[in-house]
DNA sequence: GCGAAAAATGTAAACGGTTACATACGCTGC
DNA sequence: GCAGCGTATGTAACCGTTTACATTTTTCGC
């Protein structure tokens, strides 16, 4: 491995001066800088960023931490935390924590001393209570978790109104029996957006009744096996809304399997609108939400505040936007926003 | 930060002791021992993984790089290196290049000296033209990656044997025009999976005809394009194969805005099996590619070739399966492997 | 109770950079 | 010709660890 001092020696000139020449540091000559240059190349050297993140104290490097990766929804959240790091010169140490609160203070101890930062998505209720072994003052942002005292900044998901309004479309297109896939247990999407899903349902004069709130855990299996519960009732609804897309697309599956049509025998509508959502047959209505702009967004104000450039906390929330495609029905109804 | 010197000098030691304790060196007595790890938990001390780097020459992560985060396809392959990371005590250390020779080389520089090993999915076939900048030795896996003269560790799906099966098995079914619908140009697994099309049309005694070649790019996008085309002209194929699943789903897509039904007057066919792929209405019939695997697998390689296990170059093929649902129709055709 | 071997601990030199401070080297102006 | 200054470069301390080697302490056989 070729080193700093290697460079000097054969340049003729002071360790100091190629580590200026290597930070486009001013105070060397135009003629010594691309003599220094010219022999770094020459020698293939690439200055070591550990010993640099040594002495300076930071690493360029963010940590994401996710409860797991899985599905389109991470892989876009990635992707735009990605994007906007590298976009301002850093990289990203991902891991996934199974969801054990051992599991992410291990993840979090590995990371000391190797990131500026963190982004944390810990959808879960019981974040607080992990955070407090970060050293104090360490740059954090939580993403779609419940936060509750607000000691650190966060970016959410608006869950709430996106349910709301899409469960209140629902009700526009004349449906009074809308069952609910609910997200998993615990997580604090889900929570919000069934308190959505409730909240729209009495502001229409509907009871929300218990046994329409069926249980699922965002994947599309727990999708197909709540429908296949559902459809199997005395009392059918007439139309389903899932927590998320891909339990609303296990319960188109598991429609088609019964010849249950949609959206002509039951209304399906999800949330997070996947790019896959428009490919679907029929094509699901969703909740659009930017995913790649929580990563981007919660990027933007992780770097800003390890940069110093935010003051107080922020707390920002994303909004969403209905999609409506044929999966409901009446795809030219008044009362979308 | 509390450094280890805070904790040698509150617990009376010398610093090699505070770092053998942390080290789980035996040349401690276990009463030290105790006093030490009690300190150090008390000034919350963790090592500083930056420093450690440093000296022993070992960064405990590996770089992954990927020519974009896009899909299901890339969350579960970075899901299986995390996991199989973890699982060895390594974090990885993620950045997508938007395919541009120039970023990759950028990528690469900057991850030097903070990975002590690369995983590289590296699709176009010009891979050779930038690891010349790597230092001479360094631990590298190729993933889905063209390999000419083999200079490196590589690992790939059997897309030449899973595409000729899939078309073997629509053969089978009684079709005799079968589009295709490539992948991404220039993409090593695109051409691979071609020349099993070209070659099972062939080995069947029919001819493989340009004008059922068309172009794609993996996203559903392009599937759904070209499907368009498709079934505008004079003559349809009967059954479309395309390079991937999420082609696949923009092809059904397609074939339902128009009316037309799968698989009864168009079969269709993808390729990976995605989670999403059983879900599809109807059900996608793929090549099951074990996604994760592939992930963890290269990791695997990567890790030993690190740790010098690994003696000689590796290549490694990934098996491939057929997964045959409703949407090529005739589910229960004898000639499956 | 002694000496040697074994076990525990300490000292200090790396690792590869950055950077405050010191120094050398032109210049300018008088 | 020299004080004074700005610019370019060098010297060396430091970042927080690890670890070879030195030193001290303990153990144990006799």
């Amino acid at each position: 491995m070729v080193t700093i001092k290697d460079v000097a020696r054969e340049a003729g000139v002071s360790v100091a001066t190629v580590s200026r020449v290597y930070n486009d540091s001013e105070l060397v000559s135009e003629h010594t800088r691309r003599h220094v240059k010219e022999v770094g190349t020459r020698l293939r050297y690439s200055p070591n960023r550990t010993a640099r993140s040594l002495t300076t104290a930071k690493s360029n490097s963010i940590g994401v931490l996710l409860p797991d990766i899985y599905g389109e929804f991470f892989s876009e959240v990635i992707r735009g935390i990605d994007e906007s790091a590298q976009a301002r010169d850093y990289h990203i140490l991902v891991s996934s924590s199974h969801a054990a609160t051992a599991e992410i203070d291990v993840a979090l101890r590995a990371m000391r001393g190797r990131v500026d930062g963190l982004i944390l998505m810990w959808p879960t209720n019981d974040a607080e209570l992990v955070l407090p072994s970060l050293p104090d003052g360490f740059p954090v942002v939580l993403l779609n978790s419940a936060n509750d005292d607000g000691a650190f900044d966060s970016l959410t998901i608006d869950n709430y109104s996106g349910a709301h309004a899409m469960v209140t479309h629902l009700i526009g297109l004349g449906h009074r029996k809308i069952a609910m896939i609910q997200g998993a247990a615990g997580n604090h999407d889900a929570s919000e957006r069934l308190r959505g899903y409730r909240a729209a349902l009495r502001d229409a004069g509907l009871r929300a009744l218990p046994e329409w709130e069926l249980p699922g855990d965002f994947s599309e299996s727990s999708g197909w096996v709540a429908t296949m519960a559902l459809i199997e009732r005395w009392a059918r609804p007439t139309a389903i809304f899932a927590a998320n897309d891909a339990m609303a697309i296990g319960a188109m599956s598991a429609l088609g399997e019964k010849g249950l049509r949609v959206p002509d025998d039951m209304a399906v509508a999800g949330f997070d609108d996947i790019p896959m959502a428009r490919y679907m047959n029929p094509p699901l209505s969703s909740v659009h939400v930017e995913i790649a702009a929580l990563g981007t967004q919660a990027t933007q104000m992780l770097l800003d505040r390890i940069e110093q450039k935010a003051a107080d906390r922020q707390h920002r929330t994303l909004p969403t936007r209905l999609v409506i495609r044929s999966s409901c029905g009446g795809s030219f109804s008044l009362d979308e926003p």
